[in-house]
DNA sequence: GTCTATATCCTGATAGAC
DNA sequence: GTCTATCAGGATATAGAC
């Protein structure tokens, strides 16, 4: 579980002490406006403390962020190392972690628009947490999953292909709709991104990537 | 042909009329920092005129910004369009528009920081400059795009799928490795993304859409 | 058309009273 | 620990000389 957790409702960052209050409207603020676009006036509103306070509890704007990143990002890798070692049959592995993935990331949806920020601003955290946090790793869940390709590739399942470009797609097909919710409103005005679109397109990714690397022909169910 | 053209080397940007180089300047800057992020003080400087000179002939940082914006996304609208319509046959098709993506992000490396930045930073160019534009067109690239899925649905080729996802799947594929280049170096540190890297990208997109939709087995070559 | 100088506002961070 | 007041720097935009 995350110490400043997601989908809080308005108001309710108000709950709990100063020290939470400040982390739970940081994850608001660095979600929406990314670390240079954050101010910390606007958090330290939301959180119904001083400016003054936010450094007095976290030192500067740059330290806060950090510490509202490691978390989440620790959630989503664990989750899913996790689901790429659950079966032993790589089409189930790859069921399992499209599953994870579109679960972790509904149960955290701060998380795509945190990643963008750092993709498109250059921020502190792929740098500062996330390499740290890899080379404590005894193995990278990139690798993880790209053996779960291989494998199905020395089984005599998949056609031969570059694992490292299965695992792409897969992240790709993942994320694309939550990275890009507001293109696709855009060139499909009626496409409403709910549940039951979310629900279609998780096998939607699902059957194209098990049938699109299958060796055999196999509508599979 | 693009008026602010792209792949400017070092000291380029001081070449032509002072309206061109803030044109050229600008097309860096904003991809680099994103409207926000962006400095009329970098503008000017990198353009070797006077920030007064960028408001005497633009007005505003937000007007210069859309000046930039419209011809970059027209050039790809319109190429994505035009290989849609290549081949009678779908799947020719889809080989085509992939095509066309590469190429075309090959071409204007901007454009994937650009979207970014929009997606991210609620820029006004989707709202103020590319709806506009979509309501001009008598149909929609998606919707063209869409077609092609449906036709090869409707001549056996394709099994039954919801073509919009297929749609989003073949963006999706195309534009992550654009999108998230940074993050693949961070979890595939030996992996270059370079034209080889790109090349092979564009096969395995190619493959991938057509095995993973097709009816029949059948090793697309 | 191009420049200097400046108005006006907003930023992160801190000093110091309480 | 929490507040007020403020500093020092940087932002866009413009007025007005030339």
């Amino acid at each position: 579980m995350i110490s400043n957790g997601p989908h809080l409702q308005i108001g309710e960052v108000l709950a709990g002490e100063p020290r939470q209050r400040i982390l739970n409207a940081a994850t608001q603020v660095f979600t929406q406006k990314g670390l240079r676009g954050a101010r910390t006036r606007e958090i330290a509103r939301l959180a119904g403390v001083n400016v003054a306070s936010i450094h007095y509890y976290f030192g500067t704007k740059e330290r806060l962020y950090e510490r509202i990143i490691r978390p989440i990002f620790t959630v989503v890798v664990d989750g899913l190392k996790g689901a790429s070692r659950s079966s032993a049959d790589p089409r189930r592995c790859i069921e399992a972690v499209v599953d994870a993935y579109f679960d972790l990331l509904r149960e955290h949806p701060e998380l795509p628009r945190l990643m963008m920020w750092e993709l498109v601003d250059g921020g502190v955290a792929l740098e500062k947490v996330i390499k740290p946090m890899l080379k404590e790793e005894e193995i990278l869940v990139s690798e993880r999953l790209r053996q779960v390709f291989q494998k199905g590739q020395k089984m005599g399942m998949f056609k031969p292909h570059n694992p490292s470009q299965a695992v792409i797609s897969l992240v790709a097909l993942c994320v694309f709709p939550f990275f890009a919710g507001r293109l696709i409103n855009t060139f499909f005005p009626g496409q409403a991104l709910d549940a039951e679109f979310m629900a279609e397109r998780r096998s939607h990714v699902k059957d194209l990537l098990i049938s699109g690397l299958a060796l055999h022909s196999e509508t599979s169910s």
